[in-house]
Order: structure tokens, then C-alpha cells, then sequence
RNA sequence: GGAGAGAUGGCCGAGUGGUCGAAGGCGCACGCCUGGAAAGUGUGUAUACCUCACAAGGGUAUCGAGGGUUCGAAUCCCUCUCUCUCCGCCA
């Protein structure tokens, strides 16, 4: 959520920011300065006539104190109609604030100066790409091809038992998982994250200060029995661990991960992009998280951005990563970094991982503050970033490693897998 | 799930209708003291919004959350949430 004083302060640019993002923002900005004018006077109002009757009631207090009822009663009569009208100010002052934060969050998070304008994924900007793409020869099988050939991966089973979308790993399947899980958290703790264990479910107010609420309130699991919501990513529990704080600046950054089940209604997907393990309701991600002082995030995200390739390096995947252009930012995000790896028999480019600095858009929404060498007290920096997303990992290291003999581990990982080979 | 107790500032803890944003202590910050430190001592130490120059000053709100009674509520009433104790169940 923007903060109110940036719109008050310089509205048309606020307006031609968000033009690069495609998104028409002046009819909502005028409306949000129209409520605000009357928000402040109503305000002041509420303020004035509380004050006037705090300071009749504090007298009444007096008269009655030192014996003078029959003043003191005809003072009492006086005060009936701030009653009325501290309620009459209190209710509208209500109504508009929560109507000016309707309409703040509908507002996105101004996109940075240096993401590129556009409005489809061909517009990103590759800025980077290393490793070959392999040339595969022979026979070459897709991904879902070769799970069930060495029967590592049943999605049959998991349609059964849940529901498309949601496979069953087997054998060295799920060992190949749990090896990715483990190299993946001992890389981040090695990085000086600190590893979390988090719940799976939150409730509504960690769900709205990332931002999933209100606007993606269809993608995620709602359990409406006890209210919670299953969460689409371990950013929303890791990153409301800081909710509602104030932080000294000597803590900062604060570097955190966490593994996580990962839970997605993915309404409206279909087709090629949602065959094998490119697109699941429950998939498995190391996600980490970073708090920063304010005039120190561009530089964690290219940190982030960095340590992201270190990993695809490792486990010796050819990717590339895209600057996301205005239209393909997400809606919280001010700079995203996406890395793709080249999934070689889908000949295409798969999405493993996505860093983003989110500025103050989330901790001004979940008040995560900390006090600068001036005592002042300010919003910090969030980041976040996938390291990473498991799925389309295996998608890619199944398929880029296949060879007539089965299918080839990455040396970093065998030490997790106690195998060098899948047949 | 049943019965009971409780929720006050960074922490502990007073406060049962009147000037309480809240005694006292601890912690923390700065100063004095000291050769240096400890002890001692003095001062300060919440957040949000409004006014305003995001200054100073001023106003308002906040004692788990929401509502109510009252001229006036941390204090009384109602609802909810959470915590603790006992019982039940249980990985």
C-alpha cells in the first residue's frame, strides 16, 4: 500500500509512475485526495469538539468536588449535544478512513525507474544468461515422460487421492526432493539466513499485509471453517513475522528462509503450461526474505539476484534472468528479477525463481518500522525471493540430465542424495 | 470439548468512575561522579492521526479487540480474541 503522503505530496507523479505498470491511476488518486481533504477536516472537527467536552467534563468533576451541585447540573445539561455530535464526527471520520484505504489498495506499488516499459512477458529484458543448452541426442523424453518410466513421480496417484495438480513423489523421486530441500536451506543458512519452520495456514491479517488480500483472494486455499488460508508462498508467514514491529537499526538486514509447501488454486490455467510439474496446487520452495533499511534494498536485490544464479550455477542448469517489464511486475513489486532455466526436451524457458524489492508497499501495510540513527521512526525494506522453487528445478534437471543410462545427478546434490544416478 | 482465572508502556507491576498516557521498579539513552569501571546520582525514555515548515508548540486517540452505560471509564456492563490452570481427548 503507497503511503497517503506520496500521493498528497506529487499526484501526477504518482499518476505517470504507475503508467508504466499500464495502470490508469488518476481517477482513483483523485478520489483518494478528495477523501483525505475530507477526512483531515473531519478530523479536526472530532478533535475540536472532544477536546471542548473533555475540558466541561473535567470541570463538572470540579464543581461537584468542591459542593457546587446546582452548577455543576446545569453544566451537565450543557454537555448533551457533544454526545450527538462526537458520534455523528466519529461515524463519518470512520467511513472515510476506511474508504480511503479501500481505495489505497487498489493503488500498486510504483515500479522502479529502471524497469523497462511494456505490457507482456516478450517485453522483459533479458539481462542476463549464462550455461549452454544442452543438445540433446537420441530419444528424448519430457519430463512427465521420464517420471513415470523410472517411476519417481506418480501424478495418477495424486489425482486419486487429491486431484490433478497434486503428484506423489516415490523412491528416488522423493529423495531427489528432499536433497533439493536440504542443499537449498544449507546454501541460504551458509549465506547467513536464518532457517524458519512456519505454519502452513494464516489468518486474514497476515494474508492482507503481503497483499494476497484483497486482491488475489482467489488463488489461495481458504479453510472457511476457522478462517485461514493456505498459504501460495512461505514469503507470507516469514514475512509477518515482523509485522507490527519496530526494529533498532543495528538489526538490520534481517536475512530470513524457510521451507514450505506451497499451496495454489491456480484458477483459470490450462493447457501445455500446466502439463507434468510446470504448474501445481502444492509444490515445494525454499523462499528467502529480506528487511532492509530503506536506502539499502536495491542493493540486497541485486545480492539476492546474484545469490539465486550461485544456486541454477550449481546445480548446473542453463538460465537466464529477465527484468520484468512495467505490464508483468506484480502488482506489490517495484523491481522483479525473474530466473528461468532452459528445460531442454519442453524447449522452453521455465520459471524457477522471482526477486523482488517491495520497498515500504508491504511494511507500511504491516506497520514493520525501525528507528534511524536519528531516533526517527521509518518504514523499512522488504525482499523476497524464491531459492527456489522445486518443481520446474526437477522439470529442468530431469530432462537437461537424461541420457540412455537414466538420469544424471549434479555432483552438489549427490552428497544429499547418496545416488549420482536415476534408472 | 468442559470448568475456572487473567490480558496495563521494552519488561515487571500499581491503579475499581474524575485532571491517568497512566505510580513504582527494571531495562535503555544521555549527563554528573571516577584514573577507568562498578556503585551512586540527575534527566529523558510509546504509537498513530490532526494542526504545522515531516521544527517547536498544541490537539485527539490508544491500558487485548469491538460495542455500551456516564457530564466523565484502564476502572462498570455486553460480545469476541488470546493466554494460563484443572479435567477430557490426542500425534
Amino acid at each position: 500500500m503507497l503511503q497517503i503522503h506520496v500521493i498528497r505530496e506529487d499526484k501526477q507523479k504518482v499518476i505517470e509512475t504507475l503508467k508504466k505498470k499500464n495502470f490508469d491511476a488518476e481517477s482513483i488518486v483523485e478520489r483518494i485526495l478528495d477523501v483525505d481533504v475530507k477526512r483531515r477536516s473531519t478530523q479536526k472537527q472530532l478533535d475540536d469538539t472532544l477536546a471542548e467536552s473533555k475540558s466541561k467534563a473535567r470541570e463538572i468533576g470540579e464543581l461537584f468536588k468542591s459542593g457546587q451541585q446546582d452548577k455543576a447540573n446545569q453544566l451537565r445539561e450543557e454537555t448533551a449535544k457533544y454526545k450527538v455530535l462526537t458520534k455523528e464526527l466519529q461515524d463519518k471520520l470512520t467511513q472515510l478512513e476506511s474508504e480511503q484505504e479501500s481505495l489505497l489498495v487498489l493503488l500498486p506499488n510504483l515500479p522502479h525507474e529502471s524497469v523497462p516499459p511494456g505490457k507482456t512477458p516478450e517485453d522483459n529484458e533479458v539481462v542476463g544468461q549464462e550455461g549452454d543448452i544442452p543438445e540433446l541426442e537420441g530419444e528424448v523424453s519430457a519430463h512427465w515422460d521420464l517420471c513415470s518410466k523410472y517411476d519417481i513421480i506418480d501424478f495418477e496417484l495424486g489425482t486419486k487421492i487429491a486431484g490433478a495438480g497434486f503428484p506423489v513423489y516415490k523412491g528416488k523421486g522423493a529423495k531427489l526432493q528432499r536433497a533439493l530441500i536440504s542443499f537449498f536451506l544449507d546454501e541460504a543458512i551458509k549465506e547467513g539466513y536464518t532457517e524458519y519452520q512456519v505454519p502452513l495456514m494464516v489468518n486474514e491479517a497476515s494474508a492482507y499485509a503481503t497483499g494476497q488480500l484483497p486482491d488475489k483472494d482467489g488463488q489461495m486455499y481458504h479453510m472457511t471453517i476457522d478462517n485461514l488460508y493456505m498459504i501460495p508462498t512461505a514469503e507470507v508467514p516469514v514475512t509477518n513475522l515482523f509485522r507490527d514491529t519496530i526494529l533498532q537499526e543495528s538489526q538490520l538486514p534481517i536475512k530470513s528462509t524457510a521451507y514450505s509447501a506451497c499451496f495454489r488454486r491456480e484458477a483459470g490455467s490450462y493447457g501445455k503450461d500446466v502439463r507434468g510439474l510446470n504448474r501445481l496446487h502444492q509444490f515445494d520452495k525454499v523462499e528467502i526474505v529480506q528487511v532492509t533499511k530503506a536506502d539499502k534494498s536495491y542493493e540486497t536485490l541485486e545480492e539476492m539476484r546474484s545469490y539465486v544464479t550461485g544456486l541454477l550455477r550449481k546445480l548446473e542448469l542453463p538460465f537466464r534472468v529477465l527484468r520484468l517489464c512495467g505490464g508483468d511486475v506484480s502488482f506489490a513489486s517495484a523491481l522483479t528479477y525473474d530466473m528461468e532455466v532452459f528445460s531442454a526436451a519442453q524447449k522452453r524457458w521455465l520459471e524457477v525463481s522471482s526477486v523482488s524489492n517491495f520497498e515500504t508497499f508491504q511494511s507500511n501495510r504491516m506497520k514493520l518500522r525501525y528507528k534511524d540513527k536519528e531516533g526517527k521512526t521509518v518504514l523499512a525494506h522488504t525482499l523476497n525471493g524464491s531459492a527456489l522453487a522445486l518443481p520446474r528445478i526437477l522439470a529442468a534437471l530431469l530432462e537437461n540430465n537424461q541420457h540412455e543410462g537414466g538420469i544424471r545427478i549434479p555432483e552438489v546434490l549427490i552428497p544429499y542424495t547418496g545416488f549420482d544416478n536415476i534408472s
